[in-house]
DNA sequence: GCATGTCAAGTTGTG
DNA sequence: CACAACTTGACATGC
């Protein structure tokens, strides 16, 4: 069975989550940093659990936890763990309480860091950076049980083999708390799903198929065939398999089919989906409405309502 | 109070 | 060569 996720943010419910910059946190002394800093991550981590208890209750069945839900904690100034905060613990239990509500409920966690994530770059201190906020990221999957922390390539810097070297041999030094959760996914301008397939296989690395992706920068697989081969690398490791799915605001005419509209259009629905089991990350600007209307319109196609 | 510009970070393609 | 697009709002600032 299908099951649709959310990602991060909701429309209409009463969900927010707060942030700062490190700006703002330089000009005050660093116990005033910790005080707001302490307040955003408790607010965050209430409304995390209220998204989870709010996706039960809507049907959706995976959510996507957005990257700053504890702000600058990996900042070279600003960074700070837990421990640190005035109310750190009532974090950690909260964080708790999420793990084994999503856990019962049986909904997916995932993460996907933003573009900044480079394992590919030539820069050491882009990738340095990128190892830090990997292991935070990993650190918050393991608080609240999250299976997926889900990146692109990179760049491509002239040459995809050597770029994808350069990934693989950070890859294989990466602590296991990122590696057992670390993903790959075909992106919208360089890495098509036949150019990571062969990696994804030779290293146990489960490939999420965004399929807008694959319609935006197309290689010679259909959809069918990405579909399935990238299943095969989530089958080989026991895991169930991870998509995207995402319709363009502008229609597929003229005009970039990149940016991502309202709801999923039904025609973008890749038929050969619906009977599979595996979870769609439903990216689409309406938010909760979306994953709904999705998820009602896929049971009228399968005769289900 | 409300509108507006800003925010840690990378890479690519466009104007 | 500079800047917008990825994605995206929340928040600080200034009127």
């Amino acid at each position: 069975m299908l099951r649709f996720g959310l990602c991060c943010l909701f429309k209409e419910e009463a969900i927010t989550f707060r942030t700062t910059t490190a700006k703002v946190l330089l000009i005050v002394p660093r116990d005033r940093q910790l005080l707001k800093l302490s307040e955003i991550c408790l607010h965050n981590a209430l409304n995390l659990k209220l998204s989870l208890e709010t996706v039960q209750r809507l049907g959706i069945g995976a959510f996507r936890i957005m990257s700053p839900l504890f702000p600058r904690m990996t900042h070279p100034e600003i960074g700070y763990s837990l421990n640190i905060l005035p109310d750190g613990e009532t974090i950690s239990s909260i964080l708790e309480a999420c793990r084994l509500f999503a856990a019962d409920q049986q909904i997916r966690l995932s993460f996907h860091p933003d573009q900044f994530v480079v394992l590919s770059s030539p820069h050491p201190a882009v990738v340095a950076n990128s190892i830090k906020e990997l292991q935070y990221q990993a650190m918050l999957a393991k608080m609240v049980g999250a299976d997926v922390i889900n990146i692109h390539a990179g760049g491509v810097y002239g040459d995809k083999q050597a770029a994808l070297l350069r990934f693989s041999d950070i890859y294989n030094c990466l602590p296991e708390s990122v590696r057992s959760r670390l993903t790959l996914e075909n992106d919208d301008v360089s890495y098509t799903p036949e150019d990571l397939l062969p990696f994804c296989k030779e290293h146990s690395i489960p490939l999420v198929y965004d399929v807008h992706h694959h319609r935006c920068n197309p290689d010679n697989l259909t959809v069918e065939e990405a579909t399935e081969q990238a299943g095969a690398t989530w089958k080989s490791l026991g895991r169930e398999q991870h998509c995207h799915i995402s319709s363009p605001k502008a229609g597929w005419g003229s005009g970039s089919p990149r940016p991502h509209a309202d709801f999923i259009d039904q025609g973008d629905i890749p038929e050969c989906w619906l009977n599979r089991v595996m979870t769609v990350d439903v990216e689409a600007k309406a938010k909760e409405l979306a994953v709904v209307k999705l998820r009602e319109d896929v049971c009228v196609i399968l005769g289900l309502s």
